[in-house]
DNA sequence: CAACAAATGAAGCCAAGGCTACATTTCTGT
DNA sequence: ACAGAAATGTAGCCTTGGCTTCATTTGTTG
């Protein structure tokens, strides 16, 4: 029941599964990659959008350090994806979609951050190093900061 | 010595500055990603070579979850970049900065999922989520971490 | 040792996410 | 109101990292 073949060593077996898994953990990774720039923009957009009251592909490109035609295929992604709504030379708003993605982005985000200040980490390490890390963080591990956090006040 | 002008007023030099240090996070975040998969392959070709002696393509294919083909190309991205040497229908080697990099590679990833862990993460989807977050965590982090473990132990 | 299986290589397609260069539209100030 | 500046759009190029398909080499085994 644990190999394919019964013949096999049972430690071929393990490997195979070990394999399995690790494959598996890379491919949890790269979809996580994927979503990545999705995510960004939604949570940047919503931030603009709270600010200002609008949200200019400009005001886009610059925030992420990207050129505007970046951010302009971007957001047409964004639209493709039903997270964001446009009209040209207009701003860019979010869908309900986008702002459920924005609203738990951010959250995560927040909750990253505090919890890596929480174990030591200076500030503006935190800063930087969550605009990676939030990504990758799936939502068992969020539940698991939200109580360490918690538990530590 | 602020901003650019002295005569706007000091909340849009403020705004300037939080969107360029946003910019730079955004720019860390990529530049991070793009060395995710160079770390990914020397990790793992440090790992066969350590447990089988030898590194195939096909095994880094399957343990990556990807064709043979991706790995034959990301193969070749690293030895294009000094980190592996190779023949044809040989197996992949690290040279001496491959191996370095593998190291260091190595010791991140089990420190992050070690943190992981002591925060409360259950111990799958600590290996899970940090095959992600690994690539984004800084030097700062890291020491952070060692030296929140160490006070913990 | 010949034939078949398995591994590797090579070519070429695709989408994503960068960029530059240039065209068009909107906004602003005199 | 109109000219110039700023914002936006469009086109096209590059690299990466996936993929499939087919050719070639290697290895195994009867």
């Amino acid at each position: 029941m644990a190999g394919k073949h019964s013949g096999k060593p049972p430690e071929e077996d393990r490997a195979e599964l070990v394999e399995a898994e690790a494959a598996d953990r890379f491919n949890q990774a790269r979809s996580a990659r994927a979503s990545a720039l999705l995510e960004d923009y939604t949570e940047l957009i919503a931030d603009l959008l709270q600010e200002h009251g609008e949200a200019r592909i400009t005001d886009i490109a610059r925030c992420l350090g990207v050129t505007h035609p970046t951010a302009t295929k971007a957001v047409a992604r964004l639209k493709r994806e039903g997270l964001a709504v446009s009209r040209p030379y207009r701003g860019v708003f979010l869908t309900e979609e986008g702002a459920e993605m924005a609203d738990r982005v951010r959250a995560r985000h927040r909750l990253v951050v505090e919890l890596l200040i929480a174990v030591g980490v200076p500030e503006e390490a935190a800063e930087m190093d969550a605009e990676g890390i939030e990504h990758y963080v799936s939502e068992t591990t969020l539940a698991a900061f939200e109580r360490y956090l918690k538990d530590k006040r």
